[in-house]
DNA sequence: CTGGGGACGGGGCCC
DNA sequence: GGGGCCCCGTCCCCA
């Protein structure tokens, strides 16, 4: 072994994830460690908050525990009853055994109402795989689960950098086929359900009622979320949203997380071979490229088949072995024209080239510091010295230069990055313009504003009584896209403003 | 905080 | 369709 290789290996127990989940069950099924209790109609169902936010983005909100969230507004302790009258007890079953058991339980007779409530509760799958069996197509603008996965976490909205004009249609076709690649939804053949747990007699009844009527919120109650505004049509609900298989000029808005060669597929011209896509029954992203799904499937289970003979440090991939394994012959075939440096990768060279070449074609576009790496200017954008430094402007005019800053394209207010758009926000807040992904207020962030604000008492109540105010005049739709060249203008008559003060 | 190297995961092309 | 190879963007770590 090599000093710096610690002889990492990694053991998957590619059986854990089952077992967790059926423990869970157990417990549920005896109220043990349950600490929440879903109401329907008067029926109890005990259950686990951590669980049920696990699978459902409406009570992943309701905690707080939508990523990216502090938190701190959600109803956190304060609710360990919740009151769902609006979802049949039969369907609440049927979603709770789902939830732990990954297995949709339904006579074909309810199948409406589970899809209701999977609406209302946010559970994305379980709803594409009722509609499929419906046979209803999931056009429905409205639809809340939509909408609410449309509303970006701060991380996600982090890697959509480059996000744009990426077409919003929705691979319905091939995503929700069960014949493919995405997990056996069909329908089981009946047999009785035994989800429902025994009411919980002790259960403690300390928490709030929530609403019977609960419903998802209006659009005028949510941030204006077009699709030419939409960051990228992936983001929060790992990239089920794209995948369109067929977007030729495409990929370029593909900049985000996942990444790669979308990107140079459009500057190069290559043409992108539409493949057939593939689900992750996992995280349900679809993954393009033949044979490419049991590659990614690997990231899930953690297994490492291809291990270094030299070292014995394991690897997901063979190619990245053969990569690894220049380590120990030395090789590095990327060799840097203009100094003896030489280097194990292709893309290690080109970021090399351009400490030479002097390029430093991304600029922060508010303190305009420049970078030769893109992953730089990102890093500097997460924090928050530009904005201190934030003393010289572009030339007038040339605003984005589009030359100088390529991959970024422009710098549209719906591509930047959280910080530097709280930055923005900030300014905007005070002129009562919602921020499209700036989660400037509670209701932004939480999709079921109406359901939480009859439900929740107390502390929490404040910060939706925020919400209920921020949904002001300008709540929907006013300003869903700010270009960069406004921001600017917005930038100098409030400094402007500020000189006549002075 | 920044520059630089390396690791990682995804997509395209090809066989 | 599976897999190899390559490229890419992003993230992490270290100096």
């Amino acid at each position: 072994m090599s000093p710096g290789e610690d002889g990492l290996i990694g053991i998957p127990f590619p059986e854990h994830s089952n077992e967790l989940l059926s423990r869970l069950n157990a417990q549920r099924r005896t109220g043990l460690l349950c600490d929440l209790t879903l109401t329907s109609r008067g029926t109890r169902y005990p259950t686990h908050r951590s669980v049920m936010a696990a699978v459902s983005l409406y009570f992943r909100r309701l905690f707080g525990a939508e990523e990216g969230e502090d938190g701190g507004e959600g109803v956190g302790d304060s609710c360990s009853v919740c009151q769902l009258d609006c979802v049949s007890p039969d369907a609440l079953a049927a979603l709770l055994e789902f939830a732990y058991t990954a297995t949709l339980t339904i006579r074909s007779s309810g199948m409406r109402e589970v899809l209701k409530g999977a609406q209302l509760l946010g559970i994305q799958c379980v709803a594409d795989a009722c509609r499929d069996i419906l046979g209803e197509a999931d056009d429905d603008p409205t639809d809340p689960v939509k909408e609410a996965d449309r509303l970006p976490s701060r991380r996600k909205q982090d890697r959509c950098f480059v996000a744009r004009a990426v077409s919003p249609a929705r691979p319905v076709s091939f995503m929700a086929s069960p014949s493919e690649d995405t997990p056996e939804y069909g329908l089981l053949p009946t047999q009785g359900r035994e989800g429902n747990p025994p009411p919980a007699a002790g259960q403690a009844h300390r928490g709030l009622l929530m609403n019977g009527g609960a419903h998802w919120p209006n659009e005028s109650t949510l941030i204006p979320y077009r699709p030419e505004d939409t960051p990228s049509e992936e983001e929060e609900s790992g990239a089920q949203g794209r995948a369109t298989p067929h977007h030729s000029q495409s990929q370029q808005g593909d900049g985000g997380g996942d990444g790669g060669g979308g990107g140079a597929a459009a500057v190069s011209g290559r043409k992108r071979k539409s493949q057939t896509p593939q689900q992750c029954p996992v995280c349900q992203k679809i993954i393009h490229g033949a044979g490419k799904l049991p590659r990614h499937m690997r990231t899930h289970t953690g297994e490492k088949p291809f291990q270094c003979t030299a070292c014995g440090v394991r690897f997901t991939r063979n190619d990245k072995l053969k990569i690894h394994m220049r380590k120990h012959t030395g090789e590095r075939p990327y060799p840097c024209p203009s100094c003896p440096a030489r280097f194990l990768h292709s893309y290690d060279l080109k970021n090399h080239l351009s400490l030479h070449s002097g390029d430093r074609p991304f600029e922060c576009p508010l303190c305009h510091k420049a970078f030769a790496r893109e992953d730089h200017l990102q890093r500097h954008r997460k924090g928050h010295s530009c904005l201190e430094l934030r003393t010289r402007r572009p030339r007038r005019g040339t605003g984005p230069e589009p030359g100088a800053s390529p991959p970024s394209e422009s710098f549209g207010l719906h591509q930047q990055h959280p910080d530097h758009m709280s930055a923005v926000a900030g300014l905007l807040e005070g002129h009562g313009i919602p921020m499209p992904g700036v989660p400037l207020l509670a209701a932004a962030r939480m999709p079921f504003p109406e359901l939480l604000w009859r439900a929740v008492s107390g502390p929490v109540g404040k910060s939706l009584d925020k919400a209920e105010g921020g949904s002001s005049p300008h709540g929907s739709g006013s300003v869903a896209h700010r270009t960069w060249e406004e921001e600017e203008e917005e930038d100098e008559e409030q400094e402007a403003a500020g000189e006549e003060e002075e």
